[in-house]
DNA sequence: TGAAAACTGTAATGTACGTTACATTATCCT
DNA sequence: AGGATAATGTAACGTACATTACAGTTTTCA
């Protein structure tokens, strides 16, 4: 039954009458599921917003689920997009972490990819196959790119990093701070354009910081800690 | 009828008994609505845990929402405990963050913190008492001490913020980094504990950079002019 | 000890929703 | 045009659950 269930499902909109009702249907879902949250979200009120009928929605995605999980794996992409494929040949290093930030928060501000943020992290550990599709349209692809362009920076000397994944990871979690919490969490609504750029900048200014060739390396460096009572555990 | 009820709640637990009986809720409320997510947790899978009765819920609590802010109200509190008052008059700095650190990821790699993480961020939308509560309880008061800490050792020369408060947002979002997001989402299980300090170690080893008082502070051109092409102002 | 108050267990109520069944209407193809 | 097929609208079914009602049981305390 769930095989051939799956083959009618796939097989289903194969008119074009059809394949626009899937797209409605999707478009109301993602509203509805966004704004509701899976379990909130009724069937029926997402009808009530594609036009169609249940009947449809049933023979087209075969259940709650069905329907969920074709609105996530299509929005994913769509979402998540501008962080594929940053621009990294560029002018100079800090101009092109500049321009990833910059396309880094648009995505993180963007009311739809907060609605898809939410679920994955929220109901991720519900339906695990959320989290699979985030990731890979999203931080798995971003976190390549920049790993691959830092670390030529690092070999050509430009820059210094060194250990470019944790880099990586330092600057996109710079990125994602309490404005974005707060953002997200509807605790504040979310900033406009001027206060994102200033964001941005403060973030790129200390990771330019990081990565500055000039930079004392990461060693433990006793020199600015003159008046410390007797050595402590360090394990 | 509402103000009523809520003073009857308030003055519901006045034996010991029903004391009890109210921090076992409580208890059994956290596990079922952390594993579950609020619409999908049951109150009487509650009950069938805690023992008592639904009508005893009900006394103490008044509704399910009712359960659930008591539950996350005390819980927030213990869970985030260890933040609010981070040793911080310490050896050098470095050992000092590196505590603060651990604590912070000792914290988020606790299960019953990140069932609370994920309903923040999931459900919060709809439950505005809820980012409130985690927020007083948890990131403010972390932040807070951390930003009076460091200003103090800028003040004093020991190392270099140019602004506080970004710098506190790098530390925090360095460490709730690509590690945590996909623990919480169960995308992989939670680290061993020396995997945690491994990646405690390189936060802090980074972020030494970004505080160093020998940095080349980057000061680049301020206002929020655009870039133009060609402005090299590093290497 | 015994009556009042507190507490518990069970069942009932009302509602919301996922899913299915079916009768009706629109669309397509020859 | 006209019959086969696709699509729709409506309603029914079963279930799960928050909330309430109530009758029975335990605890409290004078």
């Amino acid at each position: 039954m769930s095989i051939e269930n799956e083959a009618d499902i796939d097989a289903a909109d194969h008119t074009p009458r059809m394949a626009a009702r899937r797209q409605a249907m999707i478009d109301a879902a993602a509203a509805v599921f966004f704004e509701q949250g899976f379990e909130r979200a009724s069937l029926s009120a997402i009808v009530r917003r594609s036009g169609g009928s249940l009947s449809t929605l049933y023979q087209l995605f075969g259940s709650k689920e069905g329907l969920f999980e074709a609105m996530v794996t299509q929005r994913c992409a769509e979402i998540m997009e501008p962080l594929t494929a940053p621009h990294l040949p560029d002018q100079c290093p800090r101009e092109t972490l500049t321009r990833i930030a910059r396309g880094l928060m648009g995505v993180l501000m963007d009311p739809e990819a907060q609605g898809l943020w939410r679920m994955v992290m929220g109901e991720g550990i519900k339906f695990p196959r959320l989290p699979e599709i985030y990731f890979r349209c999203g931080p798995d692809p971003l976190q390549a790119a920049m790993i691959r362009y830092l670390g030529e920076l690092h070999e050509r000397g430009v820059v210094q990093c060194p250990d470019v994944g944790s880099v990586v990871n330092a600057f996109c979690g710079m990125i994602q701070s309490d404005l974005f919490y707060r953002t997200v969490t509807g605790m504040r609504p979310i900033p406009a354009a001027e206060e994102i750029e200033r964001h941005v900048q403060k973030v790129v200014d200390l990771f330019m910081r990081i990565i500055a060739v000039g930079a004392a390396s990461s060693e433990h460096v006793p020199g600015h800690a003159p008046h410390q009572k007797g050595g402590h555990q360090h394990q």
